[in-house]
Parts: structure tokens; C-alpha cells; sequence
RNA sequence: GCGGAUGUGGCGUAAUUGGUAGCCGCGCCAGACUUAGGAUCUGGUGCCGCAAGGCGUGGGGGUUCGAGUCCCUCCAUCCGCACCA
């Protein structure tokens, strides 16, 4: 006797749970026959807030995805662990002086509890987690395959150091310039260097080279320097001018960092793109990110007072537009404004440096409209044209972009444009019409005018005509420009990855191998050194070696760890290698990666970057990770408001608040039924509203509600766990599922969740009689019976295949439905939908599969492969429309001629009375589908 | 500003990819059981209209026998990027 009610519930989900936790059906082996397939979720931060209900959407999917998949014979790889370094822990360290290993151990666990009672297929004896030191110590290790390597551009990968360092015995470095264009050799201010000159360099003079080259090198960098939380923030983490996490303010600083040369990748980022199955819209955000854009360096002649300074190169990517170029603007900070300023003007650009100076980073992002600048008595000399034009200096133009300084086309561009006319500078028309006097027209489609020999080509064509002309008198070249800058790559933090090297006379040495993990040492002090440095330069004993050796005081970002957990899933107890070659060729490529669009740009290059290295390498026989990637949408909450009438203790309902003067206040989601407050949970929720008054609507106060993001301080927080509590687990997964397709963002509203947890009830009394017996007979099924099973097989297996889950949640409802109305129990039937159902229900699925009779889980049967035969229909109900309007209904053999189709439809007393006897102008039929009478 | 998406009943959504718009669920209405339940079952429910019928997929236009779906245009909302030359 068993209603699908609460205790029972309860009582099989925490069965099975056990069960299969006791049995270990979830151990995935390395060493199958069956062909692999390799399901993983973006893992999770451990944040001690716990999981809410949007955590699980994504989850959910890649766990009903999988095990679709063993049940379709698949050897299926889900795991799941914990990025589990982060600032957050360390911020909580500092504020409460709990350890972030203690915190985190304990979120982690709080985690795993929640994620186990969802009833995942994990196999966490896969789990990884990137703080623990066996995981990190292969973080570290691959950070130093990269350190230990360059980029052959000649080849286009990456390749060891020692190769480079033999290119350099050989030949100095004439084939391979230094990736960084601005770099110059100490002392000798030259880019070049013969195999001589390299012999005779001292060991330092070496390192110091070899560092320009190397993947992950030391520089002083511009970087984010937020004082508040004492370090420095990558470009992605920083958000409006202030910290993405705190909010604090963020300036810029010199620092000497670790970085990445991810630029070096930045046209095989792009390429690659082309062959990963992302969404368009995900794509479209790493090509912006990686901005690649082609155009040319321009050199123009110099001419000023001083005549210091030569030539001045500018970045174009509109070189077709040089006739139209009237100024030049260089920006403030360039280095040779001080050598071209006029005397006559040098007081203005005095004035305006100090002006740019007062400028924070952030106001010179932020403000656009403004227009300003000044102008240096300096003239730039049309290398084309021969024309002479004023250079300015302006904020708008940043020095870390292209060369620090532009042409400016005020026909063209729209910058340039509103530069000219707040400075009454003569605009010269090169478009023609396409210009209208008022704005600038950024066309490339415009026939050139007032272009000498480039007068009536379009634009698209004069650019490689403009280049060849440059190339051609050596005053220019065609150049690649990419806006994606390289990743930085030191922390001021503790809670990280040490950073595995040591460093010699100021030079960083990778440490051998054997000597890892460099573990992070012990401390209980996590505040920052206040000298810039980390918290790990106040642990003098471990930051000083010896008296010429000294550790780096930074560790790595989370992004380190999170770059390659997914090959580590692969082989997770491996001692000798990150993993083995073995494991990852046989687990390959993530077959689907489920996870938010929030780390479109960081996360996600960086894995594939990592990937790239290491492929490039040799460790790897893949290059890119991710096969295919799915976002899943955020689930927003859904929040309530509640109206005090200002300076009282009363409340008005939303309908009734415009007749006072009112405050809106966030309140408990979980004591609102719908809109309607439970005034009684409200007066208990907080002391503060103990004697509230109510001003009511028909007897009931009606809250105000709001979409907004699910935060503890909206009080709109739905913990899967109490959803867990009242209807199951499994209610929770379809409920999820039912919400919508599953790449769309979604409130969250738990009213609906009773569909969903009816329709299991439904299922479960399809298996049991009136009295709650279990009662399953052995009769042969009918046609009609049979076809709903296979319909829903069908559809429920192609929406998997297409991350469609609501519309087969909505497919089961129908066929239990169907199947309720018929009252079917039949073994045929129910077996089968039970495997069907297994995916997105657990649990109940394998208790009735237990009471079918089975002693093997549910997980190892085979998916029931549909048969099209019970799925055919010889007539079908043809809707019969006139002039596209659905006037009646016949049926039809659907082997039934056109003609005589058209014939019976013809002479039937509805369509008469529509085509009032008149003979119709044209007969459409579409065999089953349509029929359209035009008249 | 650039790029990407989205727009369908009171609500979440569906639509065989050019072929009956509104499946499934919530909510709502009516009824049954009479076990007082936030229970279950049955029926109804896009809008207007007593009806016949008309109108309906953000607005306008187009292609087509036929458009939620394709094209043009405008609007709104969300997300990403942003003085990136």
C-alpha cells in the first residue's frame, strides 16, 4: 500500500540515494568497449550561501543527457568538483579569521550534500578540487610546460625554449623578433641580436631575453590595482571602474606580474572558433574579445619646432580613407609630445596635460560626449597626399591601443567627426553624397572622390591599393591588430596557486619537478603586505629561500585551475602525470559543456589555451576542449514587495498604495502564497514588523512583485532544499525542466511546480491499483496504447539529442495522460516509459523498476528504441480552408489521390456555402497536411 | 554606438521548420465525490460578440494559395563589448 505521497517520497528517494551510493553504480571505468561519450558542467564556485534553484538548471540537463546516454550504450564521463581558490573565502578569512581551507572544506560539503539529494549521477570518486595540493600540484606543473615555452610563428605553435635557445646559437634572433613590438634590448636600444652578440650575453642578459618570448613571462604591466582588496583584477573582472566583486575602486598601477601571451594564440582562438559547436552569440563575443582587425601602419613625416622627432606612426584600419585625413591626434601620455610642442602652444598643452592627468581612467572610459584636446603646434605630413595637417593631442585616444595615435577622417568616423567641429577643423569630402555635412558616414560602400589616383574605386577596393602603394614606397605595411591584450596572471592573494619558481639575481627558474607541489604554507594571516605584495611576502621564512633565493610572493588566479580540470576528471588519482595519455585519448574532447554564459571571455579562452599549449606540446591529441557548448539561462527571482505608509508601522496592499506615501520593502518570498502575504508569518518574520497594520484589498494583501537577480538580500532565494522537502527530487528536476528551454532566462515560480508533481503521481498510479497496491498485468497491449509509448520515445530521445527537455516533460504528461484515460497497467507499456522516464526521474523510476521485478538498477537497461510502425496513420482529418481560413474538417485515406481529394472536398455542402457554387480559382492539397480552396 | 538575442492568452510556454496558432502546465470558472483538503476526478477557458461571425503571435509593409515561421522597416526588453582607431 503506497500513495506517491510525501513520506513515501521521501522514503524512496533516500533508499536509492543509499542504494546506489552503496552499490557505486555512478564508478565510471577508463576501460570499456562502449563507445565514450563525456557530459560536464562548468564546476562550481563553493560559496557558502549554498546552492538556489538556478544552480541545478544546468546541472539537471547534463545529468539527464547522460544518463540518457548509458542507457543509449554509452560509457558516459560526468563528474563534477570544486574551483574552490577565490577570493571570497579569503575576504571571509580575513573577516571572521577562519582558515579559507576550513571554509571552504565546509562549503564544499554543505554542496555535495545538496547536489547528492538532486540525485546527480556523479561519480565522485572522479571528484577534483583545484585547491587541494595533489590537485595543484599539475597546475602548477603545466604552468611551467608554459613558462618553459615560446611561440614559433613561423610554425604557429608553441614550442620548448631550449629550441629557441638553439635558433638563437644559430642564427640570433634576425627570423624571430621580439612578440612585443615596443620592446627594445637593454642598453643597445636594438630589436635585433646575432648568434655572436647572444654568445657572448651574460646568464641574466639571457634570462632577461628569453623572458620576451616565453608563454608565461614576467613584465611590468599596467594592471588593475584595487587598494581595498589589495589586488590586482584581470580587464574581466572589473566592472564599470570598481571591483566585479566588493565594488571597490580600481586604478592603474605598475607592477612586475606573471602573464600569459595568449595574443600569440589569438588568430588560432579565432580559427578554432569555426570548428566547436558554440551558439553564434557566444562566438560573437570571443571574436569581439580577441577584436581581431587588419589595416595598416601608416608612417606620416614630423614637422615641428624642434624637429626632434622624425615620424610618427599611426594604426589604420581604414587606409582607403588617407585622402580624408585633416588632423592627426596622438594621445596625451605618447612619448613624443614633449618633443614636438611649439613654444606658442606649449602653455595650452601644459594646461590640457594636467587636465588629462586630473582624469581617472574610468572618466576617460566613461564620458564620451565631452569633446576635448589640444593642439601641439606640430604638423604630420600626408606620406600619400603630401599635405600637411595640425597633430593634436586628445584623451580620446588611449596610448595602450595600436600605436597611440590616429588619422583623423571627420567624413568617416564619428569620433573624428564631432573632434572637427567642436575644434572648427576644415572637413575634406572623399565619399561624395555619402556624406551629408552633419555626420560622419563610417560606409565602406562609397565611391572615393578627392583621392587622386584612388577617385572612382569603392572604398572596399581602395584599401589593398592604398597598402600595396604603402608597401610599395616603404612608408607603410599591411598589419594585423589584435584588441585582446595578454592575461594577467598574478594575484595578490593567498588563496591560490604558488607560483612554482624561484627567483635568482631577480630572474624567476622553474623548480624541478620532483619538488612539486610548492605548497602553500600554512598561515593565518591573509591581509595584504601593504608594500603591493601579496600576503605570503609577510611569511618571511617561506618567501626567502636563502640569501639570494626568494619565492614569488603572488599566486595564480582561479582561472589556473579551472583551465584544465576537465583533462584532470579524466585520470584524477594519477601521481605521475596531470593525466595519463591513455585517459585522455580515450575520453577526447568534452562531448558537451553545460555551464553559464558569464565566462564567455575568461574562462572558456583560457581553457582552450591551455588546451593549445598543451596539444602543441605533445601531451594532448586535441586542441580544442569543449565539442560543443550549451549556456544555459539564468533563473532570475521573482521577488515581492510589501508598502509601509512612511513614518507608520502600516502596510497597504498594492492596490490601494497610490492613495498613500509609500516605501517599498523587499519581503520573504517564501511566506507569500501567489501575491497574497500570510500577514501572520510576516508579523513573526522580523521583530521590526511584530505589530505591522494591514490596510487590505477584498480581505487579502496583495504584495507587489519584480524580476531581478536570486540574492539573499532580495529575499527572493528558492533553496532547492525545501522544494526537496515537500515534493521530491525528482518533482525539482522536471519542474526545472518544464520551466522553459533550458538557453533562455526564466523567472522562477514554484506555483506551477504542481503540474509537474501531479503528473509523476500519475505515472506512479498507472503502476498501482485504487488502493495503492502495486498491480501491473501481463496482457498484450493495444494499438492505441502502443503508439503512445512510441510517440513519446521518439520525441522524448530527439529532444535530448537537442537539449529540448521542457517539450519532453511536456510529451510524458501527454502520454501519461493518454495512458490514465485508457487505463492501462500493462507491463508492455509501463516498462518500457519507465526506462523512457528514468532520465529525468530517478528515483521513482528505479523503485518501480525494482517492483517490475528487476534486481539490476534501472540505469543498466537499454534506451527502447521506438518502432515507426505503431506510429503510421492511414487517414488523417484534413482542415479544409477558404482563402486560408479553416472553414471544416473531413477526413481522408491518406493514400488518397489528390484528385479525388479535391473532388469530395469540392462537393461538400460547407465548402458550397463558402464558395457560394462558384467554381474555384485553385485547389491546393498537400497530402497530410492541408487543404486550400481559393476562390 | 557596435554586436548578439528575445517579443505568442492572466502566467510559464508549444507549434511537425512555410500548412489547423495556443500543445503541456499554472491560474481561473463550473460540476462530481460529500473524505472540509492548499486533496482527487470531470468539463470549460485567446479576445470581442447572445449568435452568425469577426479579430488575433510587439507595430507597419511585402512575398505566398497559405506567414508565429521568409524578406524589408520600425519599436520594446535583455545580454555582451565599448573613445579598440
Amino acid at each position: 500500500m503506497a500513495d506517491y505521497n510525501k513520506e513515501e517520497i521521501r522514503r524512496i528517494e533516500d533508499k536509492w540515494r543509499a542504494a546506489w551510493e552503496q552499490r557505486g553504480v555512478y564508478k565510471v571505468s577508463n576501460k570499456s568497449n562502449k563507445p565514450k561519450y563525456y557530459a560536464l558542467d562548468m564546476f562550481p564556485y563553493p560559496s557558502g550561501a549554498g546552492l538556489h534553484v538556478g544552480h541545478p538548471l544546468g546541472y539537471i540537463a547534463s545529468d539527464i543527457v547522460s544518463r540518457f546516454k548509458r542507457l543509449k550504450g554509452y560509457n558516459v564521463l560526468h563528474p563534477m568538483g570544486f574551483d574552490a581558490f577565490g577570493l571570497p573565502a579569503e575576504q571571509y578569512a580575513i573577516e571572521h579569521g577562519i582558515h579559507p581551507a576550513k571554509s571552504t572544506e565546509q562549503n564544499i560539503k554543505n554542496f555535495i550534500r545538496q547536489l547528492n539529494k538532486i540525485g546527480f549521477c556523479y561519480d565522485w570518486s572522479r571528484e577534483v578540487r583545484t585547491c587541494d595540493p595533489s590537485y595543484y600540484k599539475w597546475t602548477q606543473w603545466i604552468f611551467l610546460q608554459i613558462f618553459d615555452s615560446w611561440f614559433n610563428r613561423k610554425k604557429e605553435k608553441a614550442e620548448r625554449i631550449a629550441v629557441l635557445v638553439s635558433i638563437f646559437e644559430q642564427e640570433g634572433n634576425v627570423n624571430h623578433p621580439f612578440p612585443n613590438l615596443k620592446y627594445k634590448l637593454p642598453h643597445s636600444n636594438k630589436i635585433t641580436f646575432t648568434n655572436t652578440e647572444w654568445k657572448s650575453f651574460d646568464e641574466k642578459y639571457k634570462q632577461e631575453i628569453l623572458m620576451q618570448y616565453r608563454l608565461a613571462y614576467l613584465a611590468y604591466t599596467d594592471v588593475n590595482w584595487c587598494e581595498a582588496l589589495g589586488t590586482v583584477l584581470a580587464n574581466d573582472e572589473v566592472i564599470n571602474g570598481v571591483s566585479y566583486r566588493g565594488g571597490f575602486p580600481v586604478v592603474r598601477k605598475q607592477m612586475r606580474q606573471w602573464s600569459l601571451r595568449i595574443t600569440e594564440y589569438a588568430e588560432r582562438l579565432l580559427k578554432g572558433l569555426d570548428e566547436i559547436d558554440f551558439s553564434e552569440s557566444m562566438k560573437e563575443i570571443q571574436r569581439n574579445w580577441i577584436g581581431k582587425s587588419i589595416g595598416a601602419k601608416i608612417n606620416f613625416k614630423v614637422k615641428s619646432e624642434q624637429s626632434k622627432v622624425d615620424s610618427l606612426t599611426v594604426f589604420t584600419t581604414r587606409p582607403d580613407t588617407i585622402y580624408g585625413v585633416d588632423f592627426m591626434v596622438i594621445a596625451p601620455e605618447h612619448e613624443i609630445v614633449k618633443d614636438i610642442t611649439s613654444k606658442a602652444q606649449q602653455a595650452e598643452i601644459d594646461q590640457y596635460l594636467k587636465y588629462v592627468e586630473s582624469r581617472s581612467e574610468v572618466e576617460r572610459m566613461a564620458e564620451v560626449k565631452k569633446v576635448t584636446g589640444a593642439f601641439t603646434g606640430a604638423y604630420a605630413v600626408n606620406p600619400i597626399s603630401g599635405r600637411e595637417v595640425p597633430i593634436w593631442i586628445s584623451e580620446y585616444v588611449l596610448a595602450g591601443y595600436g600605436t597611440g595615435a590616429i588619422m583623423g577622417v571627420p567624413c568617416g568616423d564619428e569620433r573624428d567627426h564631432k573632434f572637427a567641429k567642436h575644434f572648427n577643423l576644415p572637413i575634406t569630402n572623399i565619399i561624395g553624397s555619402y556624406y551629408n555635412g552633419k555626420e560622419a558616414n563610417p560606409t565602406y560602400d562609397a565611391v572615393l572622390e578627392n583621392s587622386d589616383f584612388l577617385n572612382g574605386l569603392t572604398m572596399k577596393q581602395a584599401i589593398d591599393v592604398v597598402v600595396k602603394k604603402l608597401e610599395e614606397l616603404g612608408i607603410g605595411q599591411r598589419q594585423v591588430n589584435y584588441k585582446m591584450r595578454d592575461a594577467g596572471w598574478s594575484r595578490q592573494r593567498y588563496w591560490g596557486e604558488p607560483f612554482p619558481v624561484v627567483f635568482k639575481d631577480d630572474m624567476p627558474y622553474a623548480m624541478d619537478e620532483k619538488d612539486l607541489p610548492l605548497e602553500l604554507p600554512d598561515s593565518n594571516n591573509f591581509k595584504p603586505s601593504g608594500t603591493g605584495e601579496g600576503p605570503l611576502a609577510n611569511l618571511k621564512d617561506w618567501i626567502n629561500i636563502s640569501e639570494n633565493e626568494r619565492r614569488d610572493s603572488n599566486t595564480m588566479p582561479t582561472h589556473a585551475g579551472a583551465a584544465w580540470y576537465f583533462l584532470r576528471f579524466t585520470d584524477p588519482h594519477n601521481d605521475k602525470e596531470f593525466a595519463s595519455r591513455e585517459a585522455l585519448n580515450y575520453w577526447n574532447q568534452v562531448d558537451v559543456y553545460i555551464g553559464g554564459s558569464e565566462h564567455a571571455v575568461a574562462h572558456l579562452l583560457y581553457a582552450r589555451l591551455w588546451v593549445k599549449v598543451l596539444h602543441d606540446l605533445g601531451y594532448l591529441g586535441f586542441d580544442e576542449p569543449f565539442k560543443k557548448l550549451i549556456n544555459q539561462g539564468k533563473i532570475t527571482g521573482d521577488s515581492r514587495f510589501v508598502y509601509r505608509v512612511r513614518g507608520t508601522h502600516k502596510f497597504v496592499s498594492a492596490g490601494l498604495k497610490g492613495e498613500y506615501e509609500t516605501d517599498p520593502l523587499h519581503v520573504d518570498v517564501n511566506i507569500v502564497n501567489g501575491l497574497e502575504l500570510d500577514t501572520e508569518a510576516f508579523k513573526k518574520w522580523k521583530p521590526d514588523f511584530a505589530n505591522a497594520e494591514f490596510i487590505l484589498e477584498d480581505g487579502k494583501y496583495i504584495c507587489g512583485s519584480a524580476i531581478e537577480k536570486m540574492s539573499k538580500s532580495y529575499f527572493n532565494v528558492v533553496n532547492p532544499d525545501d522544494i526537496i522537502e515537500n515534493y521530491g527530487a525528482d518533482t525539482l528536476r522536471m519542474y526545472e525542466m518544464f520551466l522553459g528551454p533550458l538557453e533562455m532566462s526564466k523567472p522562477w515560480n514554484t506555483n506551477g511546480i504542481d503540474g509537474v508533481f501531479k503528473f509523476l503521481r500519475r505515472f506512479w498510479n498507472l503502476f498501482h491499483d485504487d488502493k495503492g497496491n502495486f498491480s501491473v498485468s501481463d496482457t498484450e497491449p493495444t494499438r492505441e496504447e502502443l503508439k503512445a509509448l512510441h510517440k513519446t520515445l521518439k520525441k522524448v530521445e530527439q529532444d535530448i539529442e537537442n537539449f529540448s527537455f521542457n517539450t519532453s516533460v511536456s510529451e510524458f504528461m501527454i502520454c501519461v495522460n493518454e495512458l490514465s484515460s485508457l487505463k492501462c497497467n500493462k507491463r508492455a507499456i509501463l516498462e518500457p516509459l519507465a526506462i523512457g522516464l528514468a532520465s529525468f526521474a530517478p528515483h521513482i523510476t528505479e523503485e518501480l523498476w525494482e517492483k517490475l521485478g528487476h534486481e539490476d538498477t534501472i540505469l543498466n537497461a537499454s534506451f527502447p528504441q521506438y518502432n515507426e510502425e505503431y506510429l503510421k496513420e492511414n487517414s488523417f482529418e484534413y482542415p479544409i480552408s477558404i482563402n486560408g481560413k479553416v472553414r471544416a474538417k473531413m477526413e481522408f485515406a491518406l493514400d488518397m489521390p489528390k484528385e479525388d481529394i479535391e473532388k469530395t472536398v469540392l462537393a461538400a455542402e460547407v465548402v458550397m456555402k463558402w464558395t457560394e457554387g462558384k467554381p474555384p480559382k485553385k485547389v491546393i492539397v498537400v497530402p497530410g497536411r492541408i487543404v486550400n480552396v481559393v476562390v
